[in-house]
DNA sequence: GGGGACCACCGTCATTTATT
DNA sequence: AATAAATGACGGTGGTCCCC
């Protein structure tokens, strides 16, 4: 079990998604490499970030906890850095994440609430099964979606020609920083993102703005309308990528904490087994 | 050191989905 | 319906590891 959590680790998905055209296609568990190598479509496997709150068995709950220790990073981290979890003896966990797939509404702090129940609607969420959706295969919602239906995936647009600074405090981790410089820079401006790797790129004018140079005006805006394109399509191709790769771990996650609830489970019938034996002696 | 296998990441195109 | 955004698919590149 500890190798399906493992970085970048190459487990078979429990959950065994079906794939849209019943070809090879893994599952959507399998590392990000497979993902990045493989015909696979996520279709069909309904989002399940929506776990906001994690049921645990009532016997179950040091096991539980033992899935999200430290030391378990994928468990808990994120493509971008160790998430800082709290765990108190009231089973409230604290992750802070900002511009996470599963993030909640208030902004870089989730709440997962473990409540101590017996029930077996553990982990429900907006997963459904082939069955319960009438076998109609459906494409999985987008991240954004996902995003929207926990109430934390309000994107915000920055007008041109303005620069919006963040401010939520210092040291926040995962603050963005946004600088940008006009000056003489042909047709557009240099942007410096003080997150990740991509620390600067380059914004054209706005499109209402046309470049009238003369000779093949119509060429040039064709050109730079296809720039503009690219350049939009390739900032998206990146946040989807990461967006895709927070969703995997999430969904790595929650594999690992169903694999140690049924271990839990496990252990628990071979007690009660042993309680109800005869004694034979 | 050279070469192959594997991995991670990227850019682009095509298509699907969401928004206006 | 038109447009924008999101995402799957594909091919390319560079890094690392291992074998010869």
């Amino acid at each position: 079990m500890e190798s399906m959590v493992e970085e970048n680790g190459s487990a078979v998905d429990p959950l065994s998604a079906g794939s849209q055209s019943g070809d090879a296609a893994p599952a959507i568990a399998t590392s990000v490499q497979s993902l990045n190598r493989t015909q696979q479509q996520t279709h069909h496997l309904v989002a399940s970030t929506s776990i906001v709150q994690l049921t645990l068995p009532t016997s179950g709950a040091t096991q539980v906890q033992s899935v999200i220790q430290p030391n378990q990073q994928s468990v808990i981290q994120t493509a971008t850095n160790i998430q800082p979890v709290a765990i108190s003896k009231g089973n409230v966990i604290l992750v802070s994440k900002p511009n996470s797939v599963i993030q909640t509404a208030q902004a870089s702090l989730q709440t997962l609430q473990v409540v101590e129940t017996g029930s077996d609607d553990s982990f429900s969420d907006s997963e459904e099964s082939p069955e319960q959706r009438g076998g109609i295969l459906t494409r999985r919602p987008s991240y954004k979606k996902i995003l929207n239906d926990l109430g934390g995936g309000e994107i915000t647009v920055i007008p041109a020609g303005t620069i919006q600074i963040a401010t939520q405090g210092e040291g926040v981790p995962g603050l963005h920083t946004l600088t940008m410089s006009n000056a003489a820079t042909a047709g557009g401006a240099i942007v410096q993102y003080a997150q990740g790797q991509d620390t600067q790129f380059f914004v054209p004018v706005s499109d209402n703005v046309p470049a009238y140079t003369g000779h093949g005006v119509v060429v040039e805006d064709a050109a730079r309308k296809r720039e503009l394109r690219l350049l939009k399509n390739r900032q998206a191709a990146r946040e989807c990528r990461r967006k895709k790769k927070e969703y995997i771990k999430c969904l790595e996650n929650r594999v690992a904490i169903l694999e140690n609830r049924n271990q839990t489970l496990i252990e628990e019938l071979k007690s009660l087994k042993q309680l109800c034996e005869p004694k034979t002696d």
